[in-house]
DNA sequence: CCATAATACTTGCGTCCGGAAGTATATCGC
DNA sequence: GCGATATACTTCCGGACGCAAGTATTATGG
């Protein structure tokens, strides 16, 4: 069913450009932070110890190196995030989140919530989000960073 | 079931991001194609008269018109697009598919065909793809720019 | 041990994008 | 008709990203 493999990669890339549209400046406008942002603080927020190596952060979020340094300045200079060296190895830097960020995680992600519910509403069953949250699942649950 | 509609978002940013990874660089390396451009290219090669407005081309892929400006010229230096006027309406400027690009797409499509079925393979069903297809559908089946 | 390779991170550079401003043309209201 | 507004498009500017290069540190193997 190469036809229906190739339909469904393009939807997939279309959705999530409506969806991101849909989202992204809600949540700016509210939190003061990108979607790209929040998805940094939501791994912290799930990690062990709300900590994380800037590699593994990296692989996480499915960016490069270099991102997540410039991703992390705005948010240490707000006290989100801070750093921490590794004694055992001076090559490595955790990030890590502090309280506020904790706070702030946990408010916009109740926002990124409601705006979830919201391009669902009136059109969707629970059953069909569940099977659709599912399927998707396949691509990236096995990989490091799923969240819930 | 406000967990579900927000893992459901989740995984569909990550899933898109997983999955453009996959295919991008190898569209890239075999057809001097980005992703980006070949929704372009297949966007006329859909439209009546492989012919769109800049304006509405650019609501198909949810970019800015800039942005079609820019992807336009390469594309049109390599011959695969050409620009036609409205003699109704000076403002608008149609961009055209040549019978380059025509061909290009083809060619171009039957690799995207080829990756979307690998990303698949071995581990969904024909039967678990058109159901994915199916609800990503929802998001966008109903706007314009909806492709198959 | 110590030279070589591998790993973690940052910085510089080129590219791509969106939004605002600028230009040109068409439409609307009176 | 004609000034005011709206639409289509391009250009300019700032921000964000990836890659490659640079720096620092750790691991490897003879």
């Amino acid at each position: 069913m190469s036809d229906t493999s190739l339909a469904a990669i393009l939807r997939l890339l279309r959705a999530q450009s409506f969806v991101e549209a849909r989202i992204d400046p809600g949540l700016g406008a509210i939190h003061g932070l990108a979607l790209r942002e929040l998805m940094f603080l939501m791994q912290l927020d799930q990690a062990p110890a709300n900590r994380l190596r800037r590699v593994d952060l990296a692989g996480h979020l499915n960016v490069s190196q270099s991102t997540v340094t410039r991703l992390a300045l705005p948010l240490e200079k707000l006290g989100f995030v801070k750093r921490e060296a590794d004694p055992r190895d001076a090559r490595v830097g955790y990030v890590v989140l502090t309280k506020a960020g904790r706070q702030r995680v946990a408010e916009a992600r109740a926002t990124l919530e409601r705006q979830a519910e919201a391009i669902f509403r009136d059109r969707w069953t629970d059953k069909e989000i569940a099977t659709l949250a599912s399927l998707l699942g396949r691509f990236t649950a096995a990989l490091p960073g799923d969240i819930t």
